[in-house]
DNA sequence: TTTTATATGATTGACTCCAATCATATAAAA
DNA sequence: TTTTATATGATTGGAGTCAATCATATAAAA
């Protein structure tokens, strides 16, 4: 029996709903809240997977940026997809002690996991404004983690807006990483407005300031500039040299880790 | 084979972090990641999950605060516990528009949960030191959701501290919704220093405090003394009149809400 | 209206997960 | 040392989950 289509993306919104406010939902459970059968759910959850959001996993689905999963899937070896590899890049660059900054994005948060392998941390600070961050490092070893206040940006599970911006005034960092989603040979922008000027705000408190971009990001323009060659200290990426000239974008040496 | 206490208790803490750190963990993957027998892991996981900040699923475990799973086991009826009772009633005391705050906590976090049901709700700004709190109430229709920024308390995945007191400031709420230890004749009070310190600092910022605490709090005085019974505007409460009287505590009829 | 496309529920067989039970090896206690 | 307690792994039966297939009803297209 063919239904309107509008009532399916009704429901699946409701599911998307449904799993964010519990975190993780069976999917009996799902059948029973939203009246249909379990192939339906079933169908429903591959479709709402598929958008992201959400992960399957063997007897029900759980909210996305709770658990990316990530280190379950990213296996060991030649097949580690390039943010794991830009990640352990990255935590090489971070000291014993000190403090430093997590930027928001699924880059960045890979770093945090990261993070946590790390036996030899003695007090770091690590500020962030990513709940995914906050989550991943909360209890580590090591650590000193703080978040800074803000409005919360619903696709990023992040903090921005003036209250962070004002918060960043507190704090002054011996490394920060920030992610991007585009890198071109005028530098590196992203297409939120807030997040830009977020970023923005906090490159002078940094006294090093590393982007995180893998290869896809490459030659990728978006609205709103955030930061010139000049004034970052390091690109930590997947992409070769040539790549990067071919993108019309030639750095020094110390300013171009390749993971 | 009997083996040592203290590899047990170690391979349980490496659990939780494995746990922690990856959000979710498919039983089948523990048992690669600690090189022990599936019957083990169950065994672990029934033994972290039973000291919380765990949580068991069908074919794995969950990091706790991510999803308490409350509303799945808070089945609807007679046999729905005091929490999501006073949640409801709570809920019911929030405004369709204004400015409010949710501390940590998980009665606090039964009433984010509660919120996701209200669709009346018109842009209420919605303020909270709980990341449990966040990712429930994050994307939810009609809130705009802000975090205070804090040092992060790992047992209750909350920020407190000079940060989150300072920010603090910036705010002012039409109503705040408080969690508690213990109450008894003098008022309520709390073992955290820092979570005690932290609400005291909240009381004039608001223009309604309302504490939320289920009867097991009756009579139980914890050493950080928070609030007096005249400084708060509601206690919100499954404990009966008489079983208040027993703990010595008097409240007139418009400060006392049983859910 | 007629035709086509598709969303749904039921069924099925393979697979996975789980709790309980049991034998065993070894740490801890006597 | 001897005894006791217990942590572990293997096994097993039962229950739960999944993807694939199929029939059907109905929305959408012609």
């Amino acid at each position: 029996m063919r239904v309107p289509q509008e009532l399916v993306d009704l429901r699946r919104e409701e599911l998307r709903r449904l799993i964010r406010r519990d975190g993780f939902l069976p999917v009996a459970e799902i059948c029973r809240r939203l009246a249909v059968s379990e192939a339906t759910v079933r169908r429903d959850l591959v479709a709402v997977e598929a958008n992201g959001h959400i992960t399957r996993t063997y007897g029900g689905a759980l909210a996305d940026y709770n658990s990316s999963f990530a280190s379950v899937t990213e296996r060991s070896g030649r097949a580690r997809p390039a943010k794991a590899r830009i990640a352990e890049c990255a935590v090489a660059q971070i000291p014993r002690t000190g403090t430093i900054f997590l930027d928001a994005g699924t880059t960045i948060e890979a770093v945090a996991r990261a993070l946590t392998h790390r036996r030899d941390l003695t007090r770091l600070a690590v500020v962030t404004n990513s709940l995914a961050a906050a989550t991943v490092l909360g209890g580590a070893t090591g650590v000193e983690l703080h978040v800074l206040g803000g409005m919360f940006l619903n696709r990023q599970a992040a903090l921005m807006g003036a209250q962070a911006i004002k918060a960043l005034g507190d704090w002054s960092f011996d490394a920060a990483f920030l992610a991007g989603e585009g890198m071109d040979a005028a530098g590196i922008s992203n297409s939120h407005e807030h997040i830009a000027g977020f970023q923005r705000a906090l490159l002078p408190q940094a006294q090093r300031v590393c982007f995180c971009l893998d290869a896809s990001k490459l030659g990728r323009a978006t609205p709103h500039r955030v930061a010139t060659w000049r004034q970052l200290s390091a690109l930590i990426t997947d992409a070769s040299t040539s790549q990067l000239v071919a993108a019309g974008i030639r750095l020094p040496a110390n300013k171009y880790l390749q993971a």
